[in-house]
DNA sequence: ATTAAAACATGATTGAAATCATAATAATAT
DNA sequence: ATATTATTATGATTTCAATCATGTTTTAAT
């Protein structure tokens, strides 16, 4: 891992993920000593639920999905874009698992951190800590507003949710090419694949969205906005 | 203040909380000066969804729900029996208000911490830090469960889930009063009362559980945990 | 004790969305 | 270039569970 110390590193995105610009230099270089950096190539599983925690994964590139599995049907807790870490959750003392998978929709580059490190880093660095938890906070929130949203709100509310999410949250844009299906979309939103596509039909003719192929372009947010709130 | 810092206050419960025996005497006595008992009658708001978080909650006695408030129908994300800690999650730098609301079902009493303090500790005690992460998980953990019940298991499985929950987690025993109405148990289930109540009849039918008044026995807990599988 | 209001109960009806069935395109492999 | 598979599309049918309607029992209030 020589690369790890040269100067090129030291541009990586490793340390654009806030928390570790918290720590000491003792400290960073026991992360890019316990550091690795992997691709994946589309559909591959970075974390597979149950499974020991080895490893907390900082994405650089690409979009993933981190999901529950359950007998029949995946549950997609939320897509993550680059610049975020993954696998926070199961830092944790005793039973040291993953409490969920992820894999990628297309082609994802991520650096892998020693979990040992990282959860020493938490006790004995608090700052570093403090930002963990205001990390694991955000993330929360999301999943709440996604609890809400597959939970209260029906077919309309929750494509109106996905799309605008895709749009803020994700590409932060109002255009965007869509790496997913509308399977894809069906998982995202719990509906199944015919319900996407009738409702995707429907918002092009209402004029709230336009598609060519995979490009996506929200026409007229505000209207979506409404939508998303009326469930 | 001045009972909290008596001997009798060093046997209340809020050094149970295991992170606040990582404290030093100074950090104590920070939490001590800073803290209130409050009671809540049944029914009371003790955390409303939105506000400026100003207090960390610790419940002593009594039985919560934490939900998310929306348009027409509550979202409850869990039942919290006493000795956990409440509003962890809006401890988040800038936007510092409490992501749900909190009310009770029975009468309540909580020890309050001072937010401020309580951050201040995260800030300048690792240890202290690293404990509220693994609340943190702990409390997703369990999230993540209940998203899952509510998004892919129809009523059976959700109602099964919940009797072992309040087997399991909240009263540990596998006969309990109930201090829910049907109603309760719908919002809990996400279904509607006429649907509890026949399924409730079923489950009683079927030999799954006994039912005089408010108090409940689960008969057959290998079946229900069947249940709860299969959805 | 009597009334009012919750809570519990059961059957009938309706509705939202999944599933099923069948095609048409588009993408990928041979 | 052709076959195979995946994706998109649309209509018909079914299903689960909510809503509606109505009645009974229990609890709380005057």
């Amino acid at each position: 891992m020589n690369d790890l110390k040269s100067a090129k590193f030291c541009k990586t995105h490793i340390y654009e993920a806030s928390c570790f610009q918290l720590l000491d230099l003792a400290e960073s270089e026991m992360v890019e000593n316990q550091s690795r950096l992997l691709t994946y190539r589309k559909g591959e599983t970075l974390i597979k639920q149950g499974a020991f925690a080895s490893s907390i994964y900082y994405i650089e590139s690409g979009l993933v999905k981190v999901y529950l599995e359950g007998g029949s049907k995946n549950l997609i807790l939320n897509i993550t874009p680059p610049r975020n870490l993954l696998g926070l959750q199961a830092v944790f003392e005793g039973n040291n698992t993953y409490p969920y998978s992820v894999s990628c929709y297309a082609e994802t580059t991520v650096r892998t951190v020693d979990i040992a490190i990282f959860k020493q880093l938490i006790r004995q660095n608090a700052a570093f800590a403090n930002r963990i938890i205001n990390n694991l906070n955000e993330s929360t929130a999301q999943i709440y507003g996604r609890f809400y949203s597959l939970t209260r709100k029906q077919l309309h509310g929750r494509l109106a949710d996905i799309l605008l999410c895709l749009a803020n949250r994700i590409f932060k844009s109002e255009s965007f090419d869509l790496p997913l299906s509308r399977n894809d979309l069906g998982e995202l939103t719990s509906m199944s694949t015919e319900s996407v596509i009738r409702l995707i039909s429907e918002f092009r003719d209402d004029g709230l969205i336009e598609m060519n192929g995979k490009s996506i372009r929200l026409t007229d947010i505000p209207r979506l906005q409404r939508i998303s709130e009326l469930g």
